[in-house]
Order: structure tokens, then C-alpha cells, then sequence
DNA sequence: CGCTGTCAATACGGTGCCGTATGGAAGCGG
DNA sequence: CCGCTTCCATACGGCACCGTATTGACAGCG
């Protein structure tokens, strides 16, 4: 059949980009959109390139989560903890972080809805979410509040920035930052730190 | 629409059992796993009988959503009408209700995943969601808190609820008594009536 | 310049599912 | 009994995808 003319300037792939673009019809298709065939074509080349790569589907699917983990668990906390200052700066710029970000939420709320029918994803989601709540839970812990309390408001922070990618995944409009600022000031009610958050 | 009866041993199936089942599919592994020939098997017929109650798969699915909402909403009318007395008391009501009912999160997280990608699953979210919220929000109201702060209060708790939701879909321990408790003293925190809430 | 390793195209068998067509079988009222 | 409606089985054509050869293009290196 016709000519396969040496597709003009493409590159050739790595795994690197399998995962990435794997990551991307995840984000915005669901696990079950991210099939080998489809992305063979939306990369440009066919199946028989995959299978150099990879030896099977579920190959592609465990490198996506391994990859998304690396990057969950390293990025937001990273770009927190260079953020200089108090911890009470430190909680508002994470909360803050959550509104912004465009891409994030898809992905992750993608990942969250596969957790509920695949124990590899819903591995990464426990190790993740323990990582993130333990995080949030030191600093309020750092900002003045018991024990007790800090963990009851972590997991209840940690349970509403869920709530928010999946709300914003279905269509719902972000919250905005006024909604995270009254957060803030909830979390650290009673604590004597609240009137220094900014 | 036809007879209502069925009771021994080989039953006949009407389009209320097809919904069932296929909420109960929904449910526990996803939208993609609702399909007419595994469903037919699972319900001990062949999907001839299938052809016969829904004109495609996608009516099938409609149906589930129309059903869905139905009982969404009036579940929150439910818990209007039942609890009696101070709005206090019905905003302590709800928020426990959250924590039971067992089966009712994963049909709702397996809708909400579904609502990211299909977009008449997107809408029936809308309409209950924007439903459920006003309440939150009148209750909110109702106990002192001012216009704004109601609505920003209710929308970071129905946040919370969709990301419990979500949190044990893939896994997570339910929050318990506890932490819902604290989250209805911080929604009434400043407001004059924290002190009677239960 | 051939060799060898890397990436990709083509072709194939197999499976699971959709939707249609058609022909009963079991219920009912005449 | 008949005939109509309701529910179900069987059989078929078609599609999308998985995974497996098998072969080809092209690079760098010896």
C-alpha cells in the first residue's frame, strides 16, 4: 500500500512518551479510554511500535501510575517547603496551590476514580494520600493545634481538596481563593495562630 | 407500563431489574462495565431479552442516571422532612448521615467519575448537587451565619462530603462520628449558635 | 561496509461486545 | 380454542481492540 513516508521531522519514541501521552488520555478519557491502538494512532505510529515497548497494556498503565506517583508526591510538597517562611505562609500557599493548576486535577481524579476498581492505583493512592495528609497534619501541628485536633482537621482539609478536583472534574466552577482563605481560618479556629494567617 | 408481578423461582424481568442491576454493575466496577451481554449473563437471560426493554445501550444508562436522581434527591428531602426540630439539630443529622449508608457512596463516586466524561451524567450531578448545596446553605442561614459566609461554609462542606465519597471509594477508612462533629463546630464557628450545636 | 541493536509497519488470529433479525413460548382476553 | 402481546433464545454481521509474528528502515560502531 501506500507509501509510509518516513513521517516528515518526527522523532522517534521513547517510553517516556508513551507514559506521557498515556498520562494525557487518562486525564481527559478515563483508564478505559487508554488503550494501545487509539494512542498508537494519536502518536502517529502503530501497535507494533507499543509492543517494542512495552509487553503488554497493563505495562503502560503500571509505568503511568509509577511515574504519577513520583511526581505527586515530590512536586506540590517541594514547591511548599522552598516557599521560605512560617508554617502558617506555608498552609495558605498549599492551599492556595490547589485552585491554581490546570491539568493536575483531571489526572489525579482521574487516578482516584481507577483507585476504586484497580488495587495497583489504589496502592499509589495510599501511599500518596498518606504522604500529602501527614504533611498538612505537621503543620498544624507546628501552627499550635493538639494532636487530636490536628489530625481531625487534616483529614478533613485532605477530604475537601479531593472533593474539589472531583467537583471541578464533573464541570463544577473551582472555588476560588476566598473559599480556601475561609478554610484556613476554620482550620486554625482556636488555635491562637489564626489571626497571623495569611 | 406493564405488570407488576414477580415472585417464584423464573421471573420475569421488567425494566426496573435491568436498572437495578445495572447500578449494581455501576457501582462496583465502573460505567465501562455496563454492558449489555455480561449484564444479560449476570441477570440470566440473553441480551435478546435486553433488546427487547431498551433500545441501545445508552438508554440503559439513562435510565440508571434518571433513577440515580431521583433518589438522590429526594434522600435529601428525606432527611428534611424526618428530622425534626432546630436546624442545628438537622445539620448534625446530615452530616452523620454521610457517614453511614453503605452503598450509596460508590453508586455516587462511580457517577461523579462518569460525569467527567459523559456530559448528560454531568448534568443530573449538577442539578443535585446545586440542590443539596442550597440546603447545606439554607441550614447555614437558619443558624446565623451571614449570606456569604453560608455559602462559601456550604460549599466547603459539600466539598468534604463528595471527597469521603470518593476517599473510601478507593479504599480509605470513613471518617467516623468524630471528625463530621468537628466539621459542624467549625461551620458554626462565629456564629452565635456554635455552643448548642450537637 | 557490513553488523547489530533500535524503533516501526504490516499482517494475522482471537475475543468481547453492539445491534439486528427472526422465531418461538408463555401470558392474557376474546 | 384463537390471536395478540410480552418476554426471551438463537443466529448473524460488524467493529474495536489485544497480543503475536514477521519483516523493514535506519542508526552507530567495528
Amino acid at each position: 500500500m501506500g507509501g509510509r513516508m518516513a513521517r516528515a521531522g518526527r522523532e522517534r519514541l521513547g517510553e517516556a512518551e508513551w507514559v506521557a501521552a498515556a498520562t494525557r488520555l487518562l486525564a481527559d478519557q478515563g483508564v478505559d479510554a487508554v488503550r494501545v491502538e487509539p494512542l498508537s494512532a494519536a502518536l502517529g505510529v502503530t501497535k507494533g511500535s507499543f509492543y517494542w515497548h512495552f509487553a503488554h497494556r497493563r505495562a503502560l498503565l503500571d509505568a503511568v501510575l509509577d511515574a504519577w506517583e513520583r511526581r505527586a508526591t515530590s512536586a506540590v510538597i517541594d514547591a511548599v517547603e522552598t516557599a521560605s517562611g512560617a508554617p502558617s505562609g506555608r498552609l495558605s500557599r498549599l492551599v492556595a496551590l490547589i485552585g491554581r493548576s490546570r491539568r493536575a486535577p483531571s489526572v489525579e481524579h482521574a487516578i482516584r476514580a481507577w483507585g476504586a476498581l484497580d488495587p495497583r492505583a489504589r496502592a499509589v493512592l495510599a501511599r500518596v494520600d498518606a504522604r500529602r495528609e501527614a504533611y498538612v497534619r505537621g503543620l498544624l501541628r507546628a501552627l499550635g493545634l493538639p494532636p487530636a485536633a490536628a489530625r481531625t482537621r487534616s483529614h478533613l482539609a485532605y477530604l475537601m481538596m479531593i472533593g474539589e478536583f472531583t467537583w471541578v472534574a464533573h464541570g463544577g466552577a473551582p472555588a476560588g481563593p476566598g473559599p480556601w482563605r475561609e478554610l484556613v481560618r476554620l482550620l486554625l479556629a482556636g488555635s491562637g495562630a489564626a489571626a497571623r494567617a495569611t
